[in-house]
Order: C-alpha cells, then sequence, then structure tokens
RNA sequence: GGAGCCAUAGCCAAGUGGUAAGGCAGUGGUCUGCAAAACCACCAUUCCCCAGUUCAAAUCUGGGUGGCUCCU
C-alpha cells in the first residue's frame, strides 16, 4: 500500500490508521525525515506512534550526509523485505515523488552522485553560465539535452556527470529504462490524498503554526549548535532554511514563519503536478473518509 | 471652508501622447541517483468615472468620485 500526497493533506495520519488496522509496518519515502534531529519542521510521527507502529527509512542519516534517491531504494527495499519476513503489510507513506517512483520502477542503471564532479562542474557553470554546460550538453547528448530546459542547472549537471563517467549518454541509458514499460518491482496498490485547495492551504497554515508552537525554532537552534547551517542540502529544507535565515538577521522571524508558509503552498502545488499525471493512483479528497475496510481487504487478498 | 498631491491586476509598482515594464501572490506543467531541490509556462483588450482635445490618451484639458497631506 503507497499513500502518496501532498504536504498536510493527513498521509501521516492516514498511515497510523492503517497501520493500527492492518498491523502493518510504515515505510517512509520523505527526502528530509531521513535526517536525524529533524523532527518537528518534516513533520515526523510521534515517538508514541512510532513505540506503537514500526516506522522505516526515517533517522537513517545524519543533516551533515548526502541522501540519494538510489540509496533511499537500497534502505527501502531493505526495511520492505524485512516486514514482509515477518508476514506484514507494508504501508508506504510518501511525500517525496522521485522516490516512489525510484522505489516502484526503479532508476536508470547509471553512475551514482560524485560530489567531486558534481562541485567542478558547478564552478564551471559558475564561470562561464550555465548556458555553457548546456551548450556542451548539445554536443555530447543531444536527446538529453533536448528535454533539459538550458536554465536547468542540476539536470545539466546530472546529465554531463553520466555522461563523462560512462562515456556513453545519459539518453541511451534512459532508453535501456523506459518507466513507461519497465514492470513494476512491488504490486503495489496507490492511494493519493487531494483534499479541497482552499483546505489544504488553511491546514498547510493551521501546520506551520503548531510546528513553531511545538518548538521548531529550538529545534533549529540545536541544529545550528551542532554546525548544521546552509548551505548543507537538510537545511534548505521548507521551515528550517527559513529560519537559519531569521537566525542569520537575513529576515525578521514574522517574515519568515509567513515565508515557510507560502513555500510549503508552492510544494504542495508541486506535489500534486507530480503526482497528478499518476493514473494509477486512487484519489480521495478526505483522508478521514477513506474506507480501511476496503484497503483491508485488499491487502488481504494479495 | 481653502490649497496641494494621488488613483494602473488580489497586493506592491514602472510608465507623462504612439498602442500597459517588473516583482509578489495565484494557476498549469516538467522531473530516471541533490527532489521540501531545480526549472518552464500562463496570468490587465485596459489604467476610478464622465465629457473633451488629438490621426492616436493610462498619459493633455474640464467636471465628478474616492483617498492622503497641509492651511484656516
Amino acid at each position: 500500500m503507497v499513500i502518496v500526497g501532498p504536504t498536510g493533506a493527513g498521509k501521516t495520519r492516514l498511515a497510523i490508521r492503517l497501520a493500527d488496522h492492518t498491523g502493518g509496518e510504515v515505510v517512509s519515502a520523505d527526502s528530509q525525515q531521513v535526517y536525524a534531529g529533524m523532527d518537528i519542521g518534516t513533520g515526523k510521527v510521534t515517538r508514541d506512534d512510532r513505540a506503537r507502529v514500526p516506522h522505516h527509512v526515517i533517522d537513517v542519516v545524519r543533516p551533515n550526509e548526502d541522501m540519494t534517491a538510489q540509496r533511499f531504494v537500497e534502505l527501502a527495499d531493505r526495511a520492505i523485505a524485512e516486514v514482509t519476513a515477518r508476514g506484514k503489510p507494508v504501508i508506504v507513506c510518501g511525500g517525496t515523488g522521485l522516490y516512489v517512483r525510484a522505489l516502484l520502477l526503479g532508476l536508470f542503471s547509471g553512475p551514482p552522485a560524485s560530489p567531486e564532479l558534481r562541485a567542478e562542474l558547478t564552478e564551471l557553470a559558475r564561470q562561464r553560465g550555465t548556458a555553457a554546460l548546456h551548450a556542451e550538453l548539445v554536443r555530447v547528448d543531444p536527446v538529453a539535452a533536448a528535454k533539459i530546459d538550458k536554465n536547468d542547472g542540476k539536470r545539466i549537471i546530472r546529465a554531463l556527470e553520466v555522461f563523462r563517467m560512462t562515456g556513453e549518454p545519459m539518453s541511451v541509458h534512459q532508453a535501456k529504462h523506459d518507466h513507461r514499460s519497465t514492470p513494476p518491482r512491488y504490486p503495489a496498490r496507490l492511494v493519493g490524498l487531494s483534499p479541497d485547495r482552499e483546505a489544504l492551504y488553511c491546514a498547510i497554515d493551521r501546520r506551520v503554526d503548531a510546528m513553531i508552537e511545538a518548538g521548531l525554532e529550538g529545534e533549529v537552534a540545536a541544529l545550528r549548535a551542532q554546525g548544521y547551517r546552509p548551505p548543507l542540502r537538510s537545511q534548505q529544507a521548507i521551515g528550517y532554511a527559513e529560519l537559519h535565515d531569521a537566525a542569520d538577521g537575513r529576515v525578521i522571524r514574522e517574515r519568515a514563519l509567513e515565508l515557510i508558509k507560502r513555500n510549503s503552498r508552492h510544494y504542495a502545488r508541486r506535489q500534486l503536478s507530480w503526482y497528478r499525471t499518476d493514473k494509477a493512483i486512487h484519489w480521495h479528497a478526505d483522508p478521514g473518509a477513506v474506507d480501511l475496510v476496503d484497503l483491508e481487504r485488499y491487502l488481504a487478498g494479495r
């Protein structure tokens, strides 16, 4: 069972409810909840819930470590194998579209991320401009270049990275792993949560207020005390980046809180845009109205 | 009671005779090892209202309405 949807839609609550109902365990597919010490701002389940319902792929790296989609897939695969071995249903709770897709469909067999090469290419982009890198990509991999916007530095760098490390264009690697034809790695039932837009935005605002009340600022202070701050990827997460800015005096607190809400709304929109195209998802507007008995019947039928 | 200034999208705002910049918000989208990231696109047939001048008005003139400031 895979639960997807935008931030603030109620994925976590539904996952817990479903786990309680079925005796299943939860595998998180969230690119920020992997970081230990980042609990409030990433909306992790409470300690009580975790004590009752086992959660996996949460708190698996320190905030100064890199996380990648491939690493996530490895960790999730292992967790799923363990839970399955115990004879329990697996509930994947995912907010990160790329991670969910990578888990279900796999990634093309390319080289792993190379921090050195990325640093080199990033420096090159800074000096000569992103357009220059794109021009190089046009030369070595015109197929990929046609699909990547000339301003999209991150994707241009990834494509060049793959080419340099393998001597083969990324588009060739990808053609061997076409998502439209690759068989799913797991038999999954996808449940999507998509509340009314206005209600979702309201929920997001309230959720941010609740995070502040719960001590998000203290959490950020603790991270800073340990030396974790931007530009660490983990510290650029929504709710953290803004409060680091506030702590550094770049914005006033009031504005930072507004920005957290705004950025969360933007993020929710991007998530919806990602999932909307997936025809396999069964959508529900109200997480509270999802019929657990129906879902359980489906799980039991496997 | 008098004088001055102002009125452009949900918000901020440029534009002083030649056919409505930009930013924010909003919306749609892209996504194959950084994804809570990165990137793309759309979004005022019209400038408070009415009349006038002009080939041409958001821009000039007159009147009205609303707001702000100052004087009495």
